[in-house]
This record gives structure tokens, C-alpha cells and sequence, in this order.
DNA sequence: CATGAATGAGCGTTCATTCAT
DNA sequence: GATGAATGAACGCTCATTCAT
């Protein structure tokens, strides 16, 4: 049952990511997302508790994606089995690159705002790992083994997206490129990761 | 220069950093300073021409430091030839490890921040770029793809230690053992650049 | 349009206007309106977009009162053809008399403030100069000539008032006396101005 | 005995006078005053009691410049008897066009600024009043016509030259022939005067 | 004679938020 | 379901001024 064509919530949300990612987090002011949504500031309340629940609320939003996103990938990776890991790091990159608005909420938040969220919700994040950890070495690696190698492999793809995004890369070097070389230099990492201690 | 007994500069460089790392970019405000630091808000002006010039100076500072660090890591690992970038790379880890308050002034300035800042005294991240790509290739490779590698070293350093230091981490993967694991894929990614295109 | 019962709009510009003139235009700040009006200074930003908007719609108020004075005058004065100039003239110099406030208002803005009002408005003080030109010469007269003539009508009347209410007469000189002789002298300007190059 | 060539108190003067025309009463600011001369703020009160105090030796500068401006050109014209009137207009006119920083110093000091200003000082102004008046009327007429005519006079100059100085009149009547057309009014006003009344 | 350091007051303005309607 | 009015707090910043040196 659709609400009215008008209703606000989502639009509120919309207008918020775009701000987020067009203007910088410092545009992001309930009476900008007022005025540019075309209602009051007040109204936004009636949807979220407060300003703080609206930035969580994009979080969220970024997150099932993200996971959507990953479990899309990883499904139509299954036919070719020992190359899942290349395609999750590359749908991982791919998202981060499609929506840097989400992006850069979710994994941009200063430890301020991080300690008001809701420290359940991040269960989505340890999906997200689980995810990749067992495409990198399958089912049978123990669970904390598995969560290190994709906390390395995970490393490696956020460094280059998050220098990306935020500009911090030589015009010379082509952002894509380096992405896609961040996700081999990834992949290696997984193979290579048992043999890094030792040397 | 003054130098009265409380000379405030130093103290206002850091308090903005502690408020900007412990507390995020929006607690970050004149007054908030000069309350913490106990003077006034006035006073802030006396040494900075205004609110950028005293976050530039901060991410001066962190630069400074940094390049300092790796020049003096350098010239220490000159004699053990063929390990210099092992020795850089840790170096930069370290000093990520050891000034955690520099390194997220330096790289969580977003772009709106960063549009405002003199791109001329960008020369630094370069400069660091610079050595890591020659320590890794030596001082015969093409500057561009000395920078490209430089870049995808530090791509691979900087996720490690930037999810480290925004706690995103879990607990049961030690921070220290990541960042090592991180270095030693970097160096890897040094040496497995050339094949990654046409593997 | 808001309608509260203590509608803030007019007791701000009034307050506004008050403060212009008895303490000069130092003392014009938001605050200090807010403080003597009894709400908040950001309760003045409901109803103008900035400051200059404050001061624009004060001086607009007060041509707006004057263009009606004159032209009730005016339309008084038709029945007395040829004495028309004398009627506005007084006319003139009691809406001065009568709304000090509004007057200095008016011509107390110096060519900085000016410079930021939007020049389409002044139509309304060029609606005022031609009624006392045609008054003066009729409508047969050139636009050139009907604006000199008014202009030098007008600084006539202006220079009279304004020492006036600047306080910069002696008190010996009576004031209303002075503005009568001034409106004479006006009306004699008029019909001298065409001897005055040639003689 | 001149005192050493940086003596300030000239240069502070000459500043503050530049500034008040230049950039408007705004910004006439004590930094700004000393930044432009190249001393600090404070060495501005070795010289200056207060900020008021400036601006009141501006005033006074200004009337003496002017009475010893309209002297000069009084005595001037005692060779041409019953032509000093128009001499002296003329010469109040000139010096206002030639110094419109001293005039709009001089007159458009708000109600607060003036009533700091000792009224003693404004004796100059009467001085100007008195030497236009007898030269009107002769030194026969007694003091208070003299007064009456003299302020008479003013107005008529002091409407024409305000509004000018103010950009209040319109371009295609220039200025300088307003300002002759309404020395000439004055002129005109004076010899009326007697009329004016029985009229 | 002049300064460097510092201040308290105030500026115009924007913010997230409340609340009666 | 939404608004108009209003607010307290804070923002970055400039002001005239003081005072020890």
C-alpha cells in the first residue's frame, strides 16, 4: 500500500544524500533539507527523532545496500568458484564508486557521531567481512581467521576508495585504475596473507 | 614570535587537534579552543588569521612531521639496500601508530575543507609520495610510474591505518598484527605491480 | 503574514526606525532591536532576509509615505493652478517636520549602505522630483529641464530640513521660520532658475 | 622645532580623514587606521584619548580649514564690493567639493557623536555663519538678522552640496552646475529675504 | 615612544529544536 | 500531517581599549 506520492520520509532522505555528497557534510542542515524537499524544518521531525537519527538512518541505507550489493555479486560469482574473491572486491569498489554519498557516510563519521550510533546496528559491517572472508578462503577457515584476512583484504580496497574520495590522489594517477589494482594487490593479499608471517 | 610564560600558539595547535581528533570536525570552533585552552575567543586571532589558516597549520604541522620521520627512517635504512621500502613503509605505520591526532588531522579533512587549502603546500604529500616510489623502484623508473606505485603502497598503508584509527576495526584482529600484515602487502604490492595488469 | 497578537514585524522597524535616529546608525544592530523589542535577534530574520533588508524596507516605508503625502497634496493643490509649487513645497517640508524618523531614514544612508540598495527602487524618488518639477513648470516642459528644476527645488528644501533636524541651527533662528523662508526661496529658485546662467 | 619625520599623530590624522571618504564611516577602525600607517592600535591613544577624539580633531581640522578657506576668500573680494557674497557661496561650495572627507565629517555626524562633541568648539561654526551674514548684509544689520540670513544662505549651499556628496542626485544633472545654480539661489535668497515675508 | 598580548563586548548570522495551532 | 513563530546556543569574527614591558 503506497503512502501519497508526496510523502516526505523518503524525499527528506534523498535530499539528505544529496546534500551530503553535492555540498559537504557541512550543508547538511535540517532547513537546507527543509527548503530544497519544499516543507518546513519542523516537518522533518515528524519523521526522525532528530538530525542524529537521520544521519543514522542514511547509514542504515548504505549499509543493506552495500550488503545487497555484495550478495548480488557473490551469488552470480558462485558458477565460477576460486574467483568470487576478485568479484566481491570489485563489486565492493564498484559500490564505493556508484555511491560515494554513502559511501562517505558510512565510513566518514568522526568518533563523536559514532558513539551515538547504535553500536547493533554495525552487525550489517560484520556480514559485509564474513562475506568476503569466505569467499577468500572458504567455509572451512575458522571464524577468526577468516575475519582477519578480510580485515586485510577490506584494508586494502578502503585505502585506495577512501584517498579516492577524497581527492587526495595525483590527477596523473587515474583513479579507476588504481582501484582496480587495489583490488588485485587485495586478492594477493588473501593468498598471500599465510605466507606473511613467516618470511 | 612572543614568548610569554603561557605562549599560547602551541597550545591553541593543540587543542584544535585534540577537539578535531577526540571529537570530530564539527566541535571544532573558536570558542570551544579558547574555552579549553583558557583564553578567549579574540585571542585565537593574535596567532591565526582565521579559522582555515589555523586548520592548515595543523595539517602543516602533521606533514612536516611526517616527511621528517620518513626522511630520517631513509636515511637510517640507506645501508641495508634492497629493505629500504620495508623500512619506510613501517616507518609511516609508526608514525601514524605514534601521532594518531596528526595523521586524522591530515587525512580527514574533507574536500570542502580541502578546496579552501593552498594547494602549494601540497608539495609535502608529494614529497612523501616521492620517497616511498623510489625506495620501492629506485631513482631509474619513470616518475609516473614511480607515483603510481608510491600511490598504490600508500593506498594499501592508509586503509589499515585509517579503519585502526576510527576504531572500525574488531577487537579480536590486533591493530598492531593488521598494520603489519598491511606493510608487508604493500611491499608485496611494490613488487607485483608490473604483473598485475596483464596477469 | 503572520498575525500574532504581538506581530513582530512593524515594533521591529519602528524600533528600528527610532534607534536610526536617536542614536545614529552605530546603533542600529539586530541585537540591539531584539533587546528593545523584546524578542530575540534571530526572530528579526523571520520577517527580513539580513540587515540591509531591515534598513532597505525602512527607507522604502519612508518614500512610500512621502510619495502619498505629496501626491494628496497635489491632487489638493489642483484647484489653485499657479500656487501648486508653494503647496508642495509645504507639503514637502511638513512630512519632514511631522516624521523626523522617516526623513532622516531616508537621506541619512551614506553612498557604502547605498550602495547595496537595489537602484530600481529609487523610481520612487524620482516619482517625487517630477511631481514638484510639473508642479513648478508645468507639463510642457522638458524632462531635462523639469529634473534640474526640481533638483535644485529639492536641495533647497532638503538643505533647510536637514540642518534642522541635525540640530545645527542656532536656537535663535526658529526653526519652522527658516522652512518657510526656505520653501519661498525654493519657489523663487524655480522661477528664477531660467534667468540664473544668463545673468 | 619639527618633530622627527614619522611623527605619528599627523599620519593617524591623515588616515583616518583618507579612510572616512575612501572606504566610508564603517570603516574607520582603530586596527584599520594603524595597520595603513604601519604602528599598532595602542600607539594610537599615545596621541589620541579615544576613538571619539579622533574623529572630533577631524571636525575640528575641518571647520578651521574652512573659516581660514572662506577668509581668505573674503578678503579677497573686499576689493569688489557687493559681489562677496557670491565670493564667499562660491568659496564654501569649492572647499566642499575639494574636501568632501572634512565636509561629511563635519555634518553628518549622527545625535550620538554630536552630543560627545563640546559644544564649545562649534563656536567656528558661528565664526562662518557671522562672515557669511555680514557680507549679505553689511556690518550695520543687527546680529540676529544677520544670524537669520547667514543660515538662510546655508541651507541652500549645504542642501545642494549634501545631496551631491551623497549620490543622491541624478546623473544627467551635474553636479557642479547644480552646485552653481544653487550658490546663485543663495545669493538670490539673501537679497529676497526682506521680501520674503510681506510677500 | 611604542609594542605585543590580551580582553570583554558586540557584531550579523545559522543552527537544531520546540510548541501551539 | 504540517505549519508559523519563536528560541537558546553557538558560530566566525572585529571592535575599542588596557596594560605590562
Amino acid at each position: 500500500m503506497p503512502r501519497s506520492a508526496t510523502d516526505l520520509k523518503p524525499r527528506i532522505l534523498a535530499e539528505a544524500r544529496r546534500l551530503l555528497v553535492t555540498e559537504g557534510h557541512g550543508a547538511l542542515s535540517t532547513r537546507r533539507i527543509a527548503r530544497e524537499v519544499g516543507c518546513t524544518a519542523p516537518s522533518i521531525y515528524l519523521y526522525f527523532a532528530n538530525k542524529d537519527a537521520l544521519v543514522h538512518a542514511l547509514v542504515d541505507e548504505g549499509f543493506q545496500l552495500l550488503r545487497a550489493h555484495l550478495e548480488a555479486a557473490h551469488a552470480e560469482a558462485a558458477a565460477r568458484p576460486g574467483r568470487s574473491v576478485e568479484a566481491l572486491c570489485q563489486a565492493y569498489a564498484d559500490f564505493a564508486l556508484a555511491n560515494p554519498e554513502y559511501y562517505e557516510v558510512m565510513f566518514h563519521l568522526g568518533p563523536a557521531e559514532l558513539s551515538r550510533y547504535p553500536k547493533e546496528r554495525y552487525r550489517v559491517q560484520r556480514a559485509v567481512l564474513d562475506l568476503i572472508g569466505r569467499a577468500a578462503l572458504g567455509p572451512g577457515a575458522g571464524p577468526e581467521r577468516t575475519l582477519r584476512t578480510a580485515t586485510l583484504i577490506w584494508s586494502s580496497l578502503h585505502g585506495a576508495i577512501s584517498l579516492h574520495l577524497a581527492h587526495r590522489i595525483d590527477k596523473s594517477v587515474r583513479g579507476p585504475e588504481l582501484l582496480a589494482d587495489a583490488v588485485r594487490v587485495a586478492v594477493q593479499a588473501a593468498r598471500l596473507e599465510p605466507t606473511l608471517r613467516t618470511e
